[in-house]
Order: C-alpha cells, then sequence, then structure tokens
DNA sequence: GTTATCTCACTAAT
DNA sequence: CATTAGTGAGATAA
C-alpha cells in the first residue's frame, strides 16, 4: 500500500463532519428485519418476504456480546459507537456521499480537502481526471527508469539505478518486491508442471539469486535504524525478501550487524534481528522481546552444545546494547494459511535494554531484553489484537455486526466503525456471486477437461490446462502466476475433483475481511489476516446488466453507482515475471498489454457481496482478472480479485476504477463529473469521475 | 575460499 | 486428514 500503513490510517484529527454524510432515499428498500432480542439481531440483506437468491441464507442467527472492554491500540475508537448495542440499530438509510446527485459530489468532494486517504466516497464508479499528457507527465517523472520494448520478445528491462540501490524509496521497494514474487510464482509453476520433481523446490532462493545478481534491490547500504521505503508494519513471506530490499541481509542467520571503524578500532554493530520464536523466545509482551544469542548449537543434532560466545551477533548486539543504538526488529509468526512456513513482520525499531547469560543443559547462553520505541504505529501488536478479536468478537471495538453477510459467506465479514456514529452502509442484497440474468455466451463453445481426479499442472491431456496456453494458472497453493486476458478455470461440469487447484476464483470466501468506515472515503474494505500476493480475494458479484441500458453520462446519478465495467481505460501496469531474467524463458507469455476479450458490466447497487466495498486507488493493492468457467454447459465470465502484493493486516484494500471511455472514436476521455481522489499515493492522478 | 546460520519445502510419522 | 518432527540443499556476508 502505498500512502503508508493502514494501521494508522486513521488520522488523530476529527476532520469527520458528519454533517456531510446526508440522508438519502432509501434503495428500493430492502428493510431490515430485526428481531426483539436483546441479545442482538441479525442484518438482514434481503428483501423480507423474498424471493431469496438460491444460496442465500436469508437468516443466521448469531449472537454477540455487548459492549466491550480492552480497546486494540492501533484505533482511535469512539467509545459511543463502541458502547452501542449491536442489536439495535436505528432503521435509518444513511448513504455514502456518492449517492449524491452528480454536481453536489463534485462540490463536496472540491472542497474536502483532506489527501490523506482513498478515493472520495464510497464505490462510485468512474474515471479519473487525466488526460492522457498528464499521464505521461506522471510516467516520466518516475524516479526508477523502466525501459519497455514492445517487440517481438516483449521483454521489460527493468533498471534500478546505483542511488536507489543504496537509497530506496517506497516506490523501488515495492517494484523490487513485486519483481521478487513474480520470478518466484513463475518458478513454482514451472516446478509444479515438472514430472517427479526431484530435490526440492527452492522458487524462493533462485528468485533471490536472480535478483541479487541483476542488481533489482535495494537499500544495500547498510545501516542503523530506519530504512527509506520500508514501513513499519511491513510483511514477508521469504527471508530473502527481506534480503532484497535492504531490511535483514542474512538469508539465515538471525542477527545481521556491520562493523563501525571508529578512529583505530572497529566495532560490530547490530542492524536487524528476525527473532523467530525458534528459540525461547519472550514474546508475551508486545514491546518487549527477550531474545537469545546465537551460537552454541542448541538444537542442533550430531552437535554438542556448547558455551555460546561473545562474538559475531552477540558482540554486536552487546555493543549495540552499550551505545543505545536502535535495532531494527522483525517478528517471525507462523502462517496459520501455510503453518509450515513463516510470516515476517517488521515491527519498527527497538534498544536493547538489558543483557545477561542464562544457563541452559549446562552451557551459557546470551539473553537480550529488547524494548520497543515509543510513537511507532503498530504492527505485531496489531496481529496480537486481531488474533483476540478472532477468538472473541466482543474485543473488537467499534464493531456492528460481527458478519455482515447473515451467513452467505463461509467466513464472517465484520462491520466496524470507529470513527463516527453511522450505523452501517446503505442496504443491500448479500450474494456472494454473479447473477446472470439471461445467458452470457461467448463466442466459442467451451468444453470441459476429462480428468478423473485432480487436473495436473503440465498435463497435456487436460483440456481446461490447454486452454490456458498450457501453464497451470495457479500454484499448487492457489497463488496466481500471472495476469492474463482471460484464466479459463474448471467449471462446475468437469468431472475433476472438486478439490481441482483450478477452481481457485470459485472457492468460498477465506481471507477474513472486515468493511469498516473510513475517515473520508465512506465506507472501505480490508482484511484481518495477512494476504499475499497473487491470492485470490473474491469475486465481484452482482447483476450482470447490459451495455446498452447504462446511460453513458448516468444522467440520473445512480446508474453507475456501484457498477463495475470492464470496458473501461485502465492503466496497464507490470505485475508478471520479465521473461528476461530467466535464462530458459524468451516467450512472450507474460505479455500484459493486452484487451479485455468480452465486456462485461456488473452493477452490485441491489445484490452484491464485500468487493463493492472497494475503494478506489492510483496505487491500488488489489487488481481484477477475468476468468471464465462454465456451468451448465455455457461459458461465463467472471471477475476476480487478487491481491497486487503483501497486504498486512488492517490495511485497506484498493483497486483502480478506471476511466469511463465516452468518446471510443478518438480516444479521447471525457469528464462530465470531477471527485478528487483521496488515494494520497504519489502519482495520484487527482481526479475521478 | 570457508564458515555459520532463528530457512523452507518435502517426507514421514502421529 | 491436520499437525509435527526430521532432513538436506543452499544463500549471504563475515
Amino acid at each position: 500500500m502505498e500512502g503508508g500503513s493502514g494501521y494508522n490510517s486513521v488520522p488523530s484529527s476529527t476532520s469527520s463532519d458528519k454533517s456531510r454524510v446526508l440522508d438519502v432515499k432509501p434503495l428500493r428498500s430492502l428493510k431490515p428485519v430485526f428481531s426483539n432480542t436483546p441479545q442482538g439481531s441479525p442484518f438482514v440483506c434481503a428483501p423480507p418476504n423474498g424471493p431469496f437468491p438460491p444460496g442465500f441464507t436469508p437468516f443466521y442467527p448469531f449472537s454477540v456480546q455487548q459492549g466491550s472492554q480492552s480497546s486494540p491500540d492501533l484505533n482511535h475508537q469512539s467509545p459511543s459507537s463502541m458502547q452501542t448495542p449491536v442489536g439495535h440499530m436505528p432503521a435509518p438509510l444513511r448513504s455514502f456521499r456518492s449517492s449524491q446527485p452528480p454536481e453536489f459530489q463534485g462540490a463536496f468532494n472540491g472542497d474536502a480537502g483532506n489527501d490523506d486517504g482513498y478515493s472520495g466516497g464510497k464505490k462510485r464508479a468512474g474515471p479519473h481526471l487525466r488526460g492522457p499528457n498528464s499521464y505521461q507527465k506522471k510516467k516520466n517523472k518516475s524516479a526508477l527508469s523502466v525501459v519497455a520494448s514492445k517487440g517481438a520478445g516483449a521483454s521489460f528491462v527493468v533498471d534500478i539505478s546505483p542511488l536507489l540501490r543504496d537509497d530506496g524509496n517506497r516506490e523501488v521497494y515495492n517494484l523490487v518486491l513485486m519483481r521478487f514474487d513474480a520470478i518466484r510464482r513463475r518458478l513454482s509453476q514451472i516446478e509444479d508442471a515438472k514430472e517427479r520433481s526431484t530435490g526440492i523446490r527452492r522458487a524462493d532462493l533462485k528468485a533471490g539469486n536472480i535478483l541479487m545478481s541483476k542488481g533489482i534491490r535495494t537499500n544495500m547500504r547498510r545501516r542503523i535504524g530506519a530504512l527509506p521505503g520500508l514501513e513499519i508494519g511491513d510483511i514477508f513471506f521469504f527471508r530473502l525478501e527481506m534480503c532484497v530490499v535492504g531490511l535483514h541481509a542474512q538469508s539465515m542467520g538471525g542477527i545481521d550487524y556491520m562493523v563501525l571503524k571508529d578512529d583505530m578500532e572497529e566495532e560490530p554493530v547490530a542492524l536487524s534481528i528476525v527473532s523467530s520464536e525458534g528459540y525461547d523466545d519472550d514474546a508475551e509482551d508486545g514491546n518487549v522481546l527477550i531474545y537469545s544469542g546465537q551460537g552454541g548449537n542448541f538444537g542442533k543434532k550430531d552437535k554438542q552444545a556448547s558455551d555460546q560466545k561473545l562474538e559475531r551477533g552477540n558482540l554486536a548486539l552487546e555493543r549495540s546494547f552499550r551505545r543505545g543504538n536502535d535495532i531494527r526488529v522483525v517478528r517471525g509468526i507462523k502462517d496459520s494459511v501455510n503453518p509450515s512456513s513463516k510470516i515476517y513482520v517488521y515491527d519498527g525499531l527497538y534498544k536493547i535494554q538489558e543483557s545477561w547469560t542464562e544457563s541452559k543443559s549446562g552451557c551459557n547462553i546470551f539473553k537480550y531484553k529488547f524494548v520497543r520505541l515509543p510513537g511507532q504505529p503498530g504492527a505485531f501488536s496489531v496481529w496480537k489484537s486481531i488474533q483476540k478479536w478472532k477468538e472473541g468478537f466482543s474485543s473488537r471495538a467499534g464493531l456492528i455486526l460481527p458478519d455482515l453477510t447473515s451467513g452467505a459467506e463461509n467466513t464472517p465479514v465484520a462491520l466496524v466503525n470507529d470513527v463516527d456514529e453511522e450505523k452501517g452502509p446503505a442496504y443491500f442484497t448479500y450474494f456472494p456471486t454473479l447473477k446472470y440474468s439471461k445467458s452470457f455466451n461467448l463466442a466459442q463453445p467451451s468444453f470441459g477437461c476429462n480428468c478423473r481426479n485432480a487436473c495436473q499442472p503440465g498435463d497435456p491431456n487436460c483440456s481446461c490446462v490447454t486452454k490456458n496456453g498450457g501453464d497451470f494458472p495457479y500454484t499448487t497453493n492457489g497463488i496466481l502466476v500471472s495476469r492474463k486476458p482471460l484464466i479459463y478455470e474448471c467449471g462446475p461440469t468437469c468431472p475433476c475433483f472438486p478439490n481441482c487447484k483450478n477452481r481457485v476464483s470459485q472457492m468460498p470466501l477465506k481471507i477474513h475481511l472486515e468493511v469498516f468506515k473510513t475517515t473520508d472515503r465512506g465506507w472501505g474494505l480490508r482484511s484481518w489476516d495477512p494476504i499475499r500476493a497473487g491470492t485470490f480475494i473474491c469475486e465481484y458479484a452482482g447483476e450482470v446488466i447490459d451495455k446498452a441500458k447504462v446511460k453513458p453520462g448516468g444522467e440520473d446519478g445512480e446508474n453507475d453507482e456501484f457498477v463495475f465495467d470492464t470496458t473501461r481505460v485502465y492503466d496497464s501496469f507490470k505485475w508478471n515475471y520479465e521473461p528476461g531474467l530467466l535464462d530458459e524463458e524468451r516467450s512472450n507469455d507474460s505479455d500484459e498489454n493486452y484487451e479485455i476479450p468480452s465486456p462485461l458490466i456488473i452493477s452490485a447497487k441491489n445484490v452484491g457481496n464485500v468487493a463493492r466495498f472497494m475503494n478506489h486507488s492510483c496505487s491500488p493493492n488489489v487488481f481484477w482478472q477475468p476468468v471464465l468457467y462454465e456451468h451448465n454447459n455455457q461459458s461465463f465470465l467472471h471477475i476476480a480479485f487478487f491481491a497486487i502484493r503483501h497486504v498486512p493486516p488492517m490495511t485497506e484494500l484498493t483497486f483502480d476504477y478506471g476511466v469511463v471511455r465516452t468518446n471510443e472514436a478518438e480516444g479521447n476521455i471525457t469528464l462530465n463529473r470531477k471527485k478528487k481522489c483521496l488515494c494520497g499515493s504519489s502519482n495520484c492522478r487527482g481526479y475521478f469521475v
């Protein structure tokens, strides 16, 4: 995420002016049904008398304890909203600013004057104000030299200047990590397709190697303290990711240090540590960490345990302690999605407050007490808070509903407001998938595969794999490898097992999301879980509508409300691997300059899922991808959202809303309404409509 | 060149 | 089948 981690996305100022959130006429009104039980009432997003769409659960009771005690430290909670009994939500329909007529919207957002957030208002769909020229300027301003040569090979050469290799910024940081993961995903894909691959598959090591050797890295200049481009709360899924951005240069070692040369003396000082809970590090308090020294052969087989020596990392920690130096701390946390691996969280700067030795099975080990510097945004502490929320909703301050889907999704989606008094978005029917009112057939009829079990990557006999160009679109753990014009998934009529890995976007909601009130952009969407780059988040659910029925100008101001439209103009961006960086690979199948194969317009105004709450950003962390699969012998197009990069918990999820094309013949973009974009990113286009 | 290291993915065991 | 323990090839910087 560009403009800062999500933890501090709630400004301390009281900038939210409630008088501006106007009451709006109810949408054709899905009146809520409330029971009178004091315990809590279900929030039913459906017409009370039906008909209920198939798969829709009209009533899903749950119980919530009222009130809450401990408020997590990451947000500035509003005590009053916190105490509001969950079950007694008033019925009034408050809606988003975006529900205003266009003229009003423009005026409103124009004087908002707040620049610290994402797009204005709720999801209102519309283009950003920017002509082709302004876009060019932005591109050229980039500190990176990205040379894209469109030719036979379509090779992208990404070069990072020596200056940026030494000292990074957020842009380079994101680019390096994106390149790392793109290569790693592709290497995994290649390995997956190999039959009986012997040996250990370490795509992370290979990817790291490539980046290191090509100089695609940043913050190589080793330094004590904060790193430019790095934000507290940033997460990593591999140790090598921390190497390539200069956070922690050791690929395995827990202590990174450098030697300072003072006059005549040389002295090692610590730069960063990784606490992986491998030793008996004490992580009781989120602000204190007891860290063990290195060496001594503890826990290793075939090695005799011995005393740890005051050398290397241990000496560096000791010296840093004496000097009172800051040390970067990374916390390794077990990944609940993939318990065999870890997620690394950058938890900011600590100082060593104390050091001593302890005896373990007769041998001495060093211990260091790390204390977190005050005034830093929460990172590890956020993870701990979320853990509590999952154990019991009562600890979540500002909670309005534990599950706004009323059980329509497998995973509950909390509705939270800890910034003002608004009790929820305008009513709509929650429905987890896309609804086609009439058959929507692509030109070519498609047939499913004939696989008996699960479709195998690299299987030439699987027609679904073949349709994807021979590559399996996802890695074995369900991560999307590359963006493509279209991804073909196995559908309900494919005979392969339901657990076939080629059904990623049809899986029920796995990520624990919450809909929350932003300070200046209406309601937004964020996640309690860390999200790895390439992870499927959700599809854009809603009703497929005819293009002919959509008025281009949106006369009544409601037509393009909550509309997703593939025919808009979207910025191209690079997410896939670069063929030039992979020795064996020279194909152009990672090219991302393609046309969307088929137009699709979805309205989520009356019916929709969590995707309708995602706001716009000019530097989004989520992108959409067309996916095709068949049911009832017909192919249907869907829009699936995937994470562009790793997204830390509680960071708002955003995607690029695109620009409405009003004059297709000349490619000019005519703007009829302006809204100031509040995405706050460095390459913000300024406005969107 | 050699060494130490709070890895990571696979396999086997429960 | 979910979790765990064992194990080995490896990358980086000292």
